[in-house]
DNA sequence: GAATTAATTGAACGTTTGTTTTATTATCTA
DNA sequence: TAGATAATAAAACAAACGTTCAATTAATTC
């Protein structure tokens, strides 16, 4: 028939965002159908195009809300502290309690930017690119003032993000360890590779706890 | 029309295969039809279910083939003395190679595990897990003999995994660095996270050149 | 050189796809 | 309470999907 008792635009965006992160996560972007997703919210497929012109532009809306959220979250908790060592202390916990907290939404934005067309693909490696230089700064800062060593600045930010996004694939929040528990252990780990001596090393970790709320 | 001058069963099937792990890579599993598949390999469409009883046997077929090669080609360098640090070198350079040479079908076994049946997926984590078990077990030797320090062994590894799996994300050989470089610059980064000595460490990657062929 | 087998085509099958259009009803505004 | 607007349903579209089948030709075997 048509418009539905209790039906609100607001409530149905959200809940096709919440559904649609669900399902692309579990099947991937090209195997979850429009008519797949409606059931799920309890539509018609139709009423999907209301809030969404397109699928491409609903996939596209999902990968950009995650990573301006991401990048706001980190804008929110940045040390004014110049320390290198605190800067990457907190960088690692905002990385990982972010993507924990948002484990599909993560894999959402990490496995389907194939399906983006080539100039929303852009848009959201710019925002990628912006949120990696922050890291890539710190180290750099890092190793100028001597508090770092690494041999190769760019290529230990690749394999640091690389290591703290890859806890999603394995971490679940269980008895065994909390989000505090994995966040200071990645911390212990980024501090290594950055090269931070292990007496310094400890004491950062430690001075951090806020981060890890 | 129907058999073709010069049509030969092996070889279409290396050519199927071949251009399988190509688009799947770019487009991914769900988003290749079997058309667009046969369009590339140069034959109709039908023509692929004289190999492949159907389209998820061959990704299934792909996977399993990159997964039995990994673990074989660990198997052919996997070093016979006992030293942790000596076989955590060979580890790291061993998955770095394999990884940056298959960079295609790396991509297809890591992004298109949802696309399997249970079974299927359950056959290939199976594999995957007794690879990493390897890995495992070099930190655990390492941790006990005290030649490593690490605060978890189990979390360290999946950290490590991911980390030099992830070099094939950003990792193209050119002028600025090449294979070798990229292995002994990892094989320092997996030393660090085993908390080896710095001095130890360095011996360590030296010593292992016969890796980074 | 005839018979057999291997390799492939072309057409067809019923589904499902993303999307558009039109009609209908609930809710909000004045 | 009348009118406007927001939200949805239902039906329809052509195109594309994975897969099957019968026909046909190339290569091999005897």
């Amino acid at each position: 028939m048509a418009r539905t008792s209790g039906s609100d635009g607001e409530k149905t965006e959200a809940a096709i965002r919440e559904a649609a992160v669900l399902l692309i996560a579990r099947h991937g972007f090209e195997a979850v159908s429009m008519r797949q997703l409606a059931a799920e919210v309890g539509v018609q497929a139709a009423a999907l195009y209301r809030y969404f012109p397109n699928k491409e532009e609903l996939l596209y809306s999902l990968m950009r809300e995650h990573m301006e959220g991401l990048i706001a979250a980190w804008e929110k908790v940045r040390p004014s502290s110049p320390d290198p060592a605190t800067r990457l202390a907190a960088f690692t916990a905002n990385h990982i309690r972010y993507h924990v907290e948002r484990r599909h939404s993560t894999h959402v934005s990490n496995m389907e930017l194939r399906s983006l067309s080539p100039e929303k693909l852009t848009a959201i490696l710019k925002l990628r690119t912006a949120y990696e230089k922050e890291l890539r700064q710190i180290l750099r800062d890092g190793a100028e003032s001597g508090a770092f060593d690494m041999e190769d600045t760019a290529l230990t930010a690749m394999a640091m993000i690389q290591m703290i996004t890859g806890v999603i694939v394995w971490f679940r929040p269980d008895e065994r360890l909390s989000v505090a528990d994995v966040t200071r252990k990645y911390q212990t780990m980024t501090m290594r590779l950055a090269g931070v001596e292990q007496t310094e090393e400890a004491r950062h970790v430690y001075a951090l706890d806020e981060f890890r709320a």
